[in-house]
DNA sequence: AAATACCGCAACTTCGAGTTGCGATAGGGT
DNA sequence: ACCCTATCGCAACTCGAAGTTGCGGTATTT
């Protein structure tokens, strides 16, 4: 479609969009850590974004879609994938690396968005979902170097252990309520690491 | 203090009472299951429980009041315990008794409701401790059984097998939204029973 | 059958989501 | 430097749900 009704003219000052943007974004993700998806008011985000209420209506829809962008632009995480040439140090900075993320200031807030009523919206259940498989995707070439070094045994699913590795780090964070430090990190690498030399994580091997 | 004004006079009458109570806590419960925490109005629990708005805000402070009743009489789920006298069956069976409890429908509502915005009230976040607490206090004496016949090493810590063994449904209901089945609690029992008899779920032994 | 505790009803107040029309303003092209 | 226009601020709305109040009606127990 594209009417283009006068390439040729002049004058088309979009200059002052992408800070309020910004700025927009920056306070909801900030309100989003000071009182939770519930307690996010257009009017409060609008206010600490230095800007009306109305302009925040103009750009997106409602309270929901606002929501969604703040935290689409903070899941783009920078993954060190690390490779130290031995599985017990490569799982345990995996396992370090999400303990950090999950309990910074915004890592938590986005999770406890993503698990709180947002989980209604289909969008937000997607970004739930890319959070992690974004994760999973930058760290299977670690398990799978580990397994040509003849660390792991032959047939181990990468992703089973992935899983393996990260499951209880956010089953303290947010069932048990634990504190989630270092040791929680390396215990859990200890206990992949432990099913996975036992072939508790291969491949489910099909029938002969 | 109870005044008790008169204790030798009639009519009492106080029978209403527990049939409404018990009809609201229903109807709060349905609604979340139907539509979660935010959607869920007191109007709408009021008509489906077949009595006034005002009713329900005379027998609760709030709405919230009603979310921690209602999820309250929930909790006190009947977990079997098993004792096959196998280690591998038992570990299965307390897998298969948890994934049943999580998917169900009931289930799903209350842990939703337990993670969603209504976290910020601290009953809610006791009872979602208490939830957990209380299966692992129930299931505690499996896993010692098993210690004694020598299926397991002897400084095997019951709590961290345990969170182990929940820890990978919890996380695949919760973040990866994969379907989870008999299939899932049968591979987490597998991966804690090969960590622990690893050792790798040994009780931090103290340093010489 | 009568007394009392409980409930239904309607009419409020308050607050946040989302909308609208108008006037002010800032940034880009010339 | 100047104008043009997209964008923003402001105020005044509608709407729905939380929570409250006073009055009159109903059920339950003795």
């Amino acid at each position: 479609m594209e009417p283009g009704p006068s390439p040729s003219d002049r004058a088309r000052p979009v200059g002052r969009g992408p800070k309020v943007r910004a700025a927009v974004l920056a306070a909801t993700l900030a309100e989003l850590t000071g009182g939770g998806y519930a307690a996010l008011t257009v009017d409060n985000v609008a206010h600490r974004a230095g800007v009306h209420k109305t302009t925040v209506y103009r750009r997106w829809k409602d309270r929901e879609s606002l929501v969604v962008d703040a935290l689409g632009e903070h899941i783009a995480a920078d993954i060190p994938a690390p490779d130290t040439h031995a599985v017990e140090t490569d799982l345990r900075e995996l396992a370090r690396s999400l303990v950090r993320t999950m309990t910074g200031e915004t890592g938590q807030a986005v999770i406890a968005t993503m698990l709180s009523d947002a989980v209604r919206v289909p969008e937000i259940a997607d970004l739930r979902r890319r959070l992690f498989d974004d994760r999973l995707r930058r760290s299977r070439p670690v398990i799978a170097r580990a397994v040509e070094r003849g660390e792991l045994p032959a047939g181990t699913d990468p992703d089973e252990l992935l899983k393996t590795l990260a499951a209880p780090i956010y089953f303290r964070l947010l069932i048990t309520a634990e504190t989630v430090d270092e040791t929680t990190a390396d215990d859990a690498a200890r206990v992949a690491l432990a099913a996975a030399r036992a072939g508790a994580l291969n491949r489910p091997r099909e029938k002969p």
